[in-house]
DNA sequence: ATATTTTTTGAGTGATCATTCAAGGTAATG
DNA sequence: CATTACCTTGAATGATCACTCAAAAAATAT
């Protein structure tokens, strides 16, 4: 039996360079095999279509951004400061060169027409996102706030998200996020 | 001289409902061509290329939007109860069956890998309506207050226009609504 | 009517799409 | 070493892509 030669991690992460950049239309399999380095055929065999290979990135990039957040929340002084902590990354990454939004964002978007798989595990991932939040937020208030400031949060993400494409606008975004998240702790977060 | 026998509003009233669900990429031009029911050529003589019929499209359906918030703000007792009723139809819209979320957002994020025009007059018209929000808003607040709001509002935007793929979630969606939107009066909108 | 100008037609272009597969290579097993 | 089992290779497939163009039709101008 001979075993895989490519390391899979490395494919994966190389796809979902390019997947979250282009989207599931506009990047082609030979982009995937000039990107990978692999021949069509071991791309295939390892991961059925292009579809398979788009979720195995999405899968991957969902895990990471998942984790990310339990990793700030949990090691952040307190609630407060940790969401405080996440906003500034979010906000920090669109100021890079290539900004690319949320892959999971951006697949939920674009793949919701055909009504596919993709979309529905886009969502999903999202869905969990707001669950998580609520969890840690029902540790300081009780459910029906916990529930209403998780949804608060998610529309600040994914407002971020979007807006975050505009130029020069960290600052703005910060001043924003202030005004739609007063009962965060923004000053303590220096 | 012969007129083109077509009408050209209807052409892009068609292009927009194909382009909006389906997006650049993942829209042919024979779905142009079935859905508008014109042949190859005539497209091409009128509007270029494919770049340019989306454009059209997309442009057509950003001086609707604009107008509508002009409209409804216009015409609302307050500019609160404006923006309440804006958000609620953002929200109502999210319930329909082909929810497609919103033109520009979806261009805005497609298209910005490859830095095109299209990106930039998705994005120039999303600027246009914050323009447009602060500029009612300075009406009612300060200089400073009106800007960081309008932020906020885009925020909202955004993130309902994300969020609102999620079935069934109107009133989670209002509740959201009112925790990062406090200033604006939902109680007075029955 | 005739001439002129513009539009429509639709088959056809070469390029690129996702995907396949037979042949050759490579590693573990007996 | 021989066998087995899996992997890689890369040219080839048919479909579909955006787009073109010469000829026919249609509408105005004279």
């Amino acid at each position: 039996m001979a075993k895989a030669q490519f390391d899979r991690k490395e494919v994966i992460d190389k796809s979902i360079g390019l997947f979250w950049q282009n989207g599931f239309s506009a990047s082609s399999m030979q982009q995937v095999v000039r990107t990978t380095g692999l021949k069509p055929g071991s791309i295939y065999l390892a991961f059925g279509n292009k579809e398979g290979l788009f979720r195995e990135a999405l899968e991957a990039y969902a895990q990471k951004s998942i984790e990310r957040i339990r990793n700030v929340l949990d090691t952040a002084p307190s609630l407060g400061e940790g969401l405080c902590r996440l906003f500034e990354a979010v906000v920090q990454e669109s100021t890079k060169e290539n900004y690319c939004s949320c892959f999971l964002i951006k697949t939920r978007l674009e793949l919701a027409a055909e009504g596919g798989a993709l979309h529905e595990f886009a969502s999903a991932k999202l869905n969990e996102v707001e669950d998580l939040l609520r969890s840690y937020l029902e540790k300081k208030f009780d459910k029906t706030v916990s529930r209403q400031r998780a949804v608060s949060l998610m529309f600040h993400i994914f407002g971020v998200r979007v807006y975050g494409y505009q130029k020069d606008s960290a600052e703005h975004m910060r001043q924003g996020l202030r005004e739609g998240l007063p009962w965060l702790p923004w000053d303590l977060d220096a």
